[in-house]
DNA sequence: TTAATAGTTGAGCAATTATTCAACAGTTAG
DNA sequence: CTAACTGTTGAATAATTGCTCAACTATTAA
């Protein structure tokens, strides 16, 4: 987010980059859009998103399949739930996660598909 | 990655547990497909991405779009070319760039659904 | 009430990472 | 050839981040 040296002004397809900055969204979207798929980037995350994807788990559940401590299960979940990816409900002692809506599912199918190919 | 203390063991849920391990992925999976996520979790690589969506571009066009370097830039792409999300081919002195295919464009979609619901 | 279990949270540490800087490689023009 | 330009790369730095640990809250049972 620099300013630019006036040389790589000169050198740029002019028209083109005026173009595509019109079909460019706002700056915060982005910054929302990479908080979003930061979720995505870390294995522990996509594992317990992949977990609840075939059903609804407690923590401790999530903590036993995936060999993690309730605590750092906890962490994670915190993170998914301020991003609306999952939602949670109490039941007794027991906190039980399932993913909000659809949304999961097809990223990580769309990955999976791009990995495959 | 650690192993568990058996107080963990014992709260658990253990049909579920061990319902839910059937559907997981290896472990390699995850961790390539963190990889993949990783490349959407950078507000700079998705203004990128999203750059491309609508038209070819080079490396110094991009930097202007963005006020970046053209090192940053490259830098950024190289991750992307390794993960084969775009696609380059050089014409004189410039190295134009483009998507490698529709997945970059469905995940960035889904993202945007997901925050705008 | 006390004890036990499930879950959350904040601080701190170790590892990862985005950018800058400087040097280098490839292409074109004179 | 040299000079100018586009682009790449490796090292270093600053910022981010995932996990652990310890302390805490909430619910249940005796």
């Amino acid at each position: 987010m620099n300013r630019l040296p006036m040389c790589e002004e000169e050198c740029v397809h002019e028209s083109a980059v005026a173009a595509t900055k019109c079909g460019m969204l706002e700056e915060g979207e982005y910054l929302d859009l990479a908080d979003l798929f930061k979720l995505f980037g870390d294995p522990t995350r996509l594992m317990i998103l992949h977990a609840l994807e075939q059903q609804e788990l407690c923590v401790c559940d999530l903590a036993a399949l995936l060999n993690l401590t309730k605590s750092a299960v906890s962490h994670q979940l915190k993170g998914l739930r301020l991003a609306n990816l999952v939602k949670f409900r109490r039941d007794g002692q027991n906190v039980y996660y399932a993913l909000a809506d659809g949304h999961v599912r097809s990223i990580i199918d769309i990955g999976l598909e791009h990995l495959h190919e």
